[in-house]
DNA sequence: CGGAGTGAGTCTGTTTGTTGAACTCACTCC
DNA sequence: GGAGTGAGTTCAACAAACAGACTCACTCCG
């Protein structure tokens, strides 16, 4: 029986879920954004097994997050480069890093690494809010409405 | 051998994959952001197993997303509602909501549902941000730095 | 020319996880 | 006394993940 997939429910958080919910599929995508973009460089950053690697790259390209890039021949070789949707995809991946940062760590304990900006060197806190207002998101006090 | 665990893992973002990275497990937490806490409504909503629905409750209880509260004796009967942790992570499944919205529906097509507020019924549509500059984050163009 | 090295995978046997369906248990309601 | 309900647990079949070995097409070094 094939696990259940999600990517033609009605609900955007669903499809999500079945595209970044695989095992491994976030830290990959992580590791992009990072600069990574060669096979043999994912495998040994993320220690997964090589066909596991194969798996998740190959669904990540077939779903336009990331280009797989010829950059030689004889032999060929590739590249796997973030797409314009696989940078959107980075909000995701900000907004764990932000959950997690906040309330992964027990006591006072906090994670080794921060993000900062390349440009100013300021500490950066990704923080969700509504585009229209700039206030906080809080998901339990929004509704859901049909689309007019 | 266990599937590898990221639950110990010095980047944020591991960490949280590890807990919502499991099947079904961001549903579970949507379903509790809009409302639901009954075993029976949450297995009726979903359509997933018994079983799995069971672990994912017991998991989100232990990581201190939900409580479990018993609200009757004879027979004992519990609500799943959600902690201020368990509220924090709506962050992450809005992320979520807004790179679906944007990037999961082919051509034209939208999703039939939209996210409003329930006060001023304006449509809500979740952004990442910086929190001290206000600007859009993009996790590529950001670096890795030792906390000091 | 021969052998070591490398990038990008595929293959294999075993262990874990997920699935749907049936089953349990402790009740309540008629 | 029987049906119904809420909250699970158990089961066997199937899918996914694991570590490690293997393949293939090259390049580089002596």
């Amino acid at each position: 029986m094939r696990r259940t997939r999600f990517d033609d429910a009605f609900c955007p958080i669903a499809r999500v879920t079945d595209l970044l919910g695989d095992w491994w599929t976030p830290l990959v995508l992580r590791d992009a954004m990072y600069g990574i973009t060669k096979f043999e460089d994912f495998q040994q950053e993320l220690g997964v097994s090589r066909a596991v690697l194969s798996a998740r790259l190959v669904r990540l390209v077939d779903e336009g997050l990331l280009d797989k890039i010829p950059y030689q021949d004889r032999p060929v070789r590739h590249e796997y480069v973030l797409t314009e949707k696989g940078r959107a995809a980075g909000d995701v991946l900000a907004a764990m890093w932000r959950f997690g940062e906040d309330h992964m760590w027990e006591g006072d304990d906090q994670p080794l690494v921060e993000l900062a900006s390349r440009t100013t060197g300021e500490q950066v806190r990704p923080l969700v809010v509504d585009e229209a207002t700039g206030e906080r998101v809080e998901l339990d006090r929004l509704k859901l409405r049909r689309r007019r």
